[in-house]
DNA sequence: ATTTACGTTGACGTAAACGTAAGGTATACT
DNA sequence: AGTATACCTTACGTTTACGTCAACGTAAAT
């Protein structure tokens, strides 16, 4: 039973317009069959989907994105090619540990902001009960 | 001593050009003091401009970035507003614990990809030495 | 039979985030 | 004085990532 999927199916699935994954094929990154004239997804169209959509989440370019996604891909290339393919997954990897640093400071800095608005708010209590403005 | 920099110093220090330096002071994220129509950047102008790319570099908009560098601000609102600020930064703290998530899934799949690049690798050379092609 | 719902292909429109001249000013060297 | 350098404003151009019609096909439901 090999489960396939319309184009509503995944835009509902994921929230994305018809549109958008409309979009992504025309760029060449997916490339479900037809039925007729009708695009019909298979599983591993859905998961490919679902990965670029997850890089856009990161804030990766569309094209960066499917990029990554590629690089999930089987490596049936020549010596030559797979060393590459292991230095930008290396990159890439560099890149994404950065991120997650400057995700890490900023959670962080939110926390500090969020104590601040706290104690504000527990001085205002205190103090003087129902205090309004400034 | 109270540094300043102009906006030729920013730029180059966060590899941004002046035109992006502008364009934020153009959207109202920036307000340099000036000398004459030369614009001179105080630290804290500075750090502004570090955590505005830093929001950007984790693929935030350039609002939603401005907006939460707006949050680390000292809270000086009325009860009301604190409350909504607190609420807002508490949202801000569950997108970005999901895109952590995200990440984190990612970098998973980065490392398995990178798995199956070395393990064909080391396949190619210890069965047949040279080889070239598939 | 025709409405309703979903699908298709163009093709033009748009918002965000700058890029890229063009042309003017001020200060700094030589 | 002349020129180089860095800054300024104004304004139109560009790329990305879709949005939004228009005009049409098809297939099930009433």
């Amino acid at each position: 039973m090999n489960k396939t999927y319309t184009i509503r199916d995944l835009a509902g699935e994921f929230d994305v317009t018809t549109r958008t994954i409309r979009f992504y094929e025309e760029k060449g990154f997916l490339k479900p069959e037809r039925q007729g004239t009708r695009r019909i997804y298979s599983p591993s169209d859905r998961t490919r989907l679902r990965l670029i959509l997850r890089g856009k989440r990161l804030g990766l370019s569309l094209d960066e994105s499917a990029e990554i996604v590629l690089m999930y891909g089987s490596p049936r290339n020549n010596r030559k090619q797979l060393e590459k393919l292991v230095a930008r997954i290396g990159q890439k990897q560099v890149e994404l540990r950065s991120q997650r640093q400057d995700l890490e400071f900023m959670l962080l800095d939110l926390r500090n902001a969020e104590d601040k608005c706290l104690h504000a708010l527990r001085e205002m209590t205190t103090r003087n009960g129902q205090q309004e403005k400034t």
